[in-house]
DNA sequence: CTGTATCCTTAGGGATACTG
DNA sequence: CAGTATCCCTAAGGATACAG
């Protein structure tokens, strides 16, 4: 079976191959929530990925549109990669995900950062969103110039 | 690396084990939107997943508290799966999921009944869950008697 | 009808060493 | 710094036949 298939009857689906993948969705973190860019960074996560699976799965994220990569203005020896469009619209899928999280698993160990979010969540879920959108679309201009 | 380790920053993960794996996300479709609760209704649907990962699949699901299996009170050499409360809070993730993928891979092929939920939605998102959430419990309620 | 029991096969995780 | 190149290994997919 391939994902075609899946789709033609489940949309979703086509979210759910990122999404499915542990180390993709990492990456997805880093990203949007620890606003990350580079290759050095992902790897220094203490989840401790391998720099083989790291660079397979950077390459396939670009491939299905995930992730750009670019040259480091600043650093010519350096590449960032920076969220595409698509990845950005993710963003209330994961807030989402979170709210689940915090309702059906309470019982389960998180950061004090990612605490914080699930308040201003409560608070204010579409501020949130939108604050997140802004901080990454401010990165991803600083980065460019 | 397991499942807690990545927990421990990313709440959102417990989500993503579950709606990662396409058989099992299969199965959650089948509950949820096709109200289909047999193994051999499962077992027939046109992606043909084999009996012995269905039977894994139906297992890991009971295990991780996202379906309840039941003998059926009409029948008693048939089981019936049901959803469970963290099942039906799915829902609003699903939807989201559809929304993405209408919007960033509005290319791909998609029934005509998902099409129909996509408009719903689009109408009146909140009624759509509710409306999906009040017939999935019809379903299992009425399963009970 | 609802599964188990086998058996085969492959994709992909993971560690380590090395290179432009 | 940002990756390749190997190599190993096991978890999981998948097909088919059989059983309670």
């Amino acid at each position: 079976m391939n994902l075609h298939e899946l789709r033609s009857d489940c949309p979703i689906n086509y979210v759910s191959e990122l999404l499915g993948d542990k180390w993709s969705f990492l990456i997805m973190r880093d990203i949007i929530f620890l606003h990350k860019s580079s290759y050095g960074s992902f790897l220094s996560s203490k989840e401790k990925i391998a720099p083989s699976i790291l660079a397979r799965r950077l390459a396939s994220l670009q491939d299905s549109g995930f992730l750009r990569k670019q040259r480091d203005p600043e650093n010519k020896a350096k590449y960032i990669y920076t969220p595409t469009d698509q990845t950005i619209g993710l963003i209330p899928l994961l807030v989402d995900m979170m709210l689940w999280s915090e309702q059906y698993a309470p019982s389960l160990p998180i950061s004090e950062e990612r605490q914080a979010d699930l308040q201003k969540i409560h608070y204010n879920k579409e501020a949130f969103i939108h604050e997140t959108r802004e901080r990454i679309l401010a990165h991803v201009t600083s980065d460019k110039i």
